[in-house]
DNA sequence: ATGCGTCTCGTACGCCGTACCAGTTAGTAC
DNA sequence: GTACTAACTGGTACGGCGTACGAGACGCAT
């Protein structure tokens, strides 16, 4: 059911300030077509949005958020670089594009009029879907979820509540909290993830006694200040903070805390009847 | 208490990959002074690893992340662009080393035996402190914690469920999901902050007949597609999301969820005598 | 005076985003 | 048919970036 053809932007947050200049040349991506279509378009066009977001997104998920440059994409589409801004204002648009058109993956499924597992359902989703994509978190600061993907599931989310009889502000409050954690959680299990990579590329050029060797002056060191007994603790121990199971497990964990405390929250909100 | 002396990275994690040809050539800032300082220095250094970072931080809390660039932090210490280089590997560096100085700022207080009074006190100070320097969630993204600053934090912060007999695991994974949680709220209110003044910014040059003929042209298309009834009626009730006593109450309201169901964890706990 | 580590910094290379504009294509108007 | 024009493509060039390289400047040890 792709009905892609509403692109509800959140009018200003879309533009950034140094875009507006030349969206203000553009006009003819927002306005012209929409409701005067004066013309039909006089040449069938070699390049698209669509496809411009769409190898942007693979170069990024192949080879990282910096392998994403004008240029680059402009190569995997076998066209020239300024082609692009034909159709993208600038490369701000371009990553905001991207950020909304990765939303859209993690569609949230119907309300089932269970909240705890629909909103289960939905934080699992959100939180696979950016592993997919890690990129995203070198972007997603400072870039505001104003396109329509992000619309939709806030809408969709909101729709969780709706036997309830919460009042606006709490849903939305539980709504912004829940995506809050999904997101914190992300941002750091990829940051470890980040560090895995290059921890196991460094030690894969050690021998197992050097490896050993760092690791133990490294708690050695910890132990020796004294000022960190539970570090040392640790480290002493062993344990991984990093494995796969641990992790998923530490989503749940914090997820099911979470939830614990809106639902105590929820049977204590005055039900049915009304609410101011 | 400037006992800033101990310099506890993580090893591995704090050296990238592409940093460490470099590294090895540049071995004399983490060797040779340590242990055998061979010489005194020969020169009074005019620059310091401190003051560049320091600089940086200046630059970045005034006009962004993108204001901090090599060439632009050696002109603000009139010195010349490669002169950085001696006291920092690269540009990557420098950003941890940023990162974990602003880490020192939210000192959290000693352990006062109240786990919960204590936590919340972390957790505001954290955010508090990281909306001084909203820049930080431009890198933070695959930015490991391996720094001291965030080693003390952690230590710290595991000392606050000392008496409760908690093991290991469930520390951490607390210690974790708290962090978590105010990473994500300040992810989420340093992009409300962000769209705000874009927002502002233009609302500025519009007059008001102009805006409210935008806000009420999005309003009636969401209105239209009859898909948004949550969403449209959030924007009827012209519901402001973004409001600082909002966002304030919004940060305690998820805290306190949290807290919550950390709290029921923590009580149906093996309480004293031992755990695995 | 010599040597040599410590530290500074000018030059240059190859990336980047994008302003500017000339060129190509294909419908419409005559 | 020819002329016109809107819809697109893309080459050139500018100023900025990170940083490799290597030539110096400085001052202690000899």
């Amino acid at each position: 059911m792709d009905t892609e053809d509403e692109d509800l932007w959140v009018p200003f947050l879309a533009a950034r300030p140094r875009d507006r200049k030349a969206e203000r040349l553009r006009a003819h991506l927002r306005e012209d077509e929409r409701r005067g279509q004066r013309h039909p378009p006089r040449r069938a066009a070699a390049l698209s949005r669509d496809e411009i977001v769409r190898t942007a997104i693979k170069v990024a998920d192949a080879e990282g958020a910096d392998a994403v440059s004008m240029r680059r994409i402009a190569r995997e589409l076998n066209a020239g670089t300024m082609s692009l801004y034909w159709h993208i204002v600038s490369k701000e648009e371009l990553l905001d594009l991207m950020l909304d058109a990765v939303q859209g993956d993690w569609e949230t499924p119907e309300p089932s009029g269970d909240w705890r597992r629909d909103t289960q359902d939905l934080a699992r989703g959100m939180r696979a879907s950016l592993h997919e994509h890690p990129w995203l978190m070198d972007f997603i600061g400072g870039r505001p979820p104003a396109g329509p993907k992000s619309l939709r599931n806030l809408e969709r989310t909101l729709g969780f509540f709706d036997g309830l009889n919460l009042d606006m502000r709490m849903a939305i409050d539980i709504a912004a909290t829940l995506g809050t954690y999904v997101m914190g959680a992300v941002l750091r299990e990829v940051q470890e993830h980040n560090s895995q990579s290059y921890t196991e590329q460094i030690l894969a050029d050690m021998t197992e006694a050097e490896r050993e060797k760092v690791f133990g002056e490294f708690t050695e060191r910890v132990r020796a200040t004294g000022r960190y007994p539970h570090l040392a603790e640790l480290l002493g121990a062993g344990y991984d903070p990093d494995g796969a199971e641990t992790r998923d497990e530490r989503f749940e964990f914090g997820l099911d805390c979470l939830l614990d405390g809106i639902a105590a929250r929820i049977a204590g909100h005055p039900p049915a009847t009304s609410a101011g």
